[in-house]
RNA sequence: GGCAUCGUGGCCGAGUGGCUAGGCAGAGCUCUGCAAAAGCUUGUACAGCGGUUCGAAUCCGCUCGAUGCCUCCA
């Protein structure tokens, strides 16, 4: 029996702006599309949010027993500034400024990402298509729309018909604004070029003589408009309606609501069914963006190398963090708050490994398999990694009273308690144990310290506390931390 | 200007019509030669003003404040 049987998902679809229990489209399978990175410079821990995020769906789903298409694009082609208008691809712009190739620049932040990911214990998804790759999957789409007559061509670029489409569809349900409204707020821009409305946005750009990146197209050499890849992508690998499309709350508007339109367009149909969002993670109260520079890149925060924190913070401390906040709510980073998530961090670790040594009991006085349940309920409820992380702590306090002896286990509760931590923090969560990486090799040091603690204790039974408390100041000095606790002395690396 | 979202104790953050998470910090205690570390105990907070209700932080209205989108951004 498959975990998914036991349990009920409820996921927040922002389509309709509630809950919605999860019925996948066919049975134990589930098919779902996160929107990737442009990759024209380092993801910062802004973007790195969003794909966690879905890491963490994506851990969920496949912990609950269902096998998991998880497909991410990367945007290396299309993504373009100012609507296309005037405006460069980023991608291009980087190339000239860098003085490469724009495929270099694309390459050198692709394995940036995915440095960066994987050392946040991030699963690789499923498929990792790239626009360039899909060139003619989207002149494909183009040509349907247009058939469908949904778009035009003005001077070997094609546009999306806004006017058209709401006249037979409804363009903004996702985003909650209605067309009327949007033309009614349009500022004339001079010269507005090639296109009937201002609404209407590129399916296809006809290439100027600069621009590097172009491909043959029945209307122009050109390059493809960034929302149409991936309408492309998602449905290329997951079929005209899929289970769950993500992405970061800034892409609601226009891009997953160009999205909506391009499909319902060519394939008549809405292409999923739900919508996620992940919230915005801020910086001093201000969004953290790629082109204002209020943000901070991964490696500056595990390196400390920035002006922002004082000290640096391993990346699963920083991963631990965020899912302490709901993803749909806003985060501010800020030091304090990142030193409070690595004190608990810490906490949460430290029990998870005293749970091996609790001594079993003939009885139990409290109960494993409630708890476990409202770990499963928080994640059930939207993927509440802020309630579930509540409940580790939970487990932490009973972990606690068993080594006192305040409290029972039987011997397959224990083993329930500790196959249940494991489960939700390694599995679910992703995250790791710092102090069982840091070993590796330190064997040597470990008996070393070993030495010394008992040197300190002979030290200590003979009074001579000078002695004693040298060797504990001095390894304190060096980031040793002794712990004399009742059963001896043990230390930890700070 | 339009469309959204949000405003929770010292800080970070869940929740949400009555049972009032959790983490960090603080305080007290235990342990200890003294410490540190650790453990235990401890906090009735929900922007303001009205309204609905037996009862609201939670629903409704208004005010104030913050943020996001409307132009590239996860």
């Amino acid at each position: 029996m498959k975990r998914y049987e036991q349990q009920s998902l409820s996921i927040y679809n922002s389509l309709s702006k509630s809950k919605e229990v999860f019925t996948p489209i066919h049975e134990g399978a589930v098919g779902m599309y996160v929107c990737g990175p442009t990759v024209y410079s380092n993801v910062h821990m802004g973007n790195c949010r969003t794909f966690l995020s879905f890491d963490l769906v994506f851990r969920y789903l496949k912990h609950l027993g269902y096998k998991v298409r998880y497909v991410r694009n990367i945007t290396d082609a299309g993504h373009l500034e100012n609507d296309g208008e005037s405006g460069d691809d980023p991608i291009l712009k980087k190339a000239r400024l860098e003085q490469i190739e724009p495929m270099e620049v694309v390459q050198k932040y692709s394995i940036d990402f995915h440095n960066v990911m994987s050392q946040f214990n991030a699963l690789p998804p499923s498929i990792e298509p790239t626009a360039t790759g899909h060139i003619i999957e989207q002149i494909e789409i183009v040509e349907k729309i247009i058939e469908e007559g949904y778009a035009y061509e003005t001077n070997g670029s094609v546009y999306f018909d806004v006017m058209k489409f709401n006249q037979d569809h409804e363009y903004g349900k996702l985003s909650g604004r209605k067309l009327e409204d949007m033309i009614a707020n349009t500022r004339e821009l001079a010269a507005q070029s090639d296109k009937k409305n201002p609404q209407d946005f590129a399916l296809w750009k006809k290439a100027e003589p600069q621009h590097i990146m172009r491909w043959p197209s029945p209307w122009s050499d050109g390059f493809p408009g960034w929302h149409l890849e991936c309408t492309a992508m998602s449905t290329k690998y997951l079929g005209h309606e899929f289970d769950i499309h993500g992405g970061g709350m800034d892409l609601k508007f226009p891009h997953h609501e160009c999205e909506i339109a391009q499909s319902e367009a060519s394939n008549k149909k809405s292409p999923v069914h739900y919508w996620m969002h992940a919230n915005m993670l801020t910086l001093n109260g201000k969004k953290m963006s790629k082109s204002t520079g209020n943000n901070i890149l991964p490696n500056e925060l595990f390196s400390g190398d920035n002006d922002l924190m004082q000290k640096p913070f391993s990346p699963v401390v920083a991963k631990f963090f965020m899912y302490q906040a709901h993803y749909r709510s806003i985060l501010d980073f800020s030091q304090e708050a990142l030193e409070a998530a690595e004190k608990g961090f810490h906490r949460l670790m430290d029990a998870y490994r005293m749970v091996e040594n609790l001594k079993a009991s003939d009885k139990s006085t409290v109960d494993i398999k409630a708890w476990q349940q409202r770990c499963y309920d928080a994640m059930n409820d939207d993927f509440n990694s802020p309630i579930l992380i509540a409940q580790l702590f939970e487990a932490v306090k009973t972990i606690h009273a068993v080594a006192e002896g305040n409290e029972y286990l039987l011997p397959q509760d224990i083993e329930l308690l500790q196959q249940t931590l494991q489960d939700f923090l390694f599995d679910v969560l992703g995250l790791q144990d710092i102090a069982l990486t840091q070993e590796g090799d330190s064997d040597k040091l470990t008996q070393a310290i070993q030495l010394l603690i008992d040197l300190r204790n002979r030290a200590r039974a003979n009074k001579d506390f000078e002695t004693s408390d040298r060797i504990r100041d001095q390894l304190q000095e060096a980031g040793i931390q002794l712990n004399d606790g009742k059963d001896g002395t043990s230390f930890s690396l700070n």
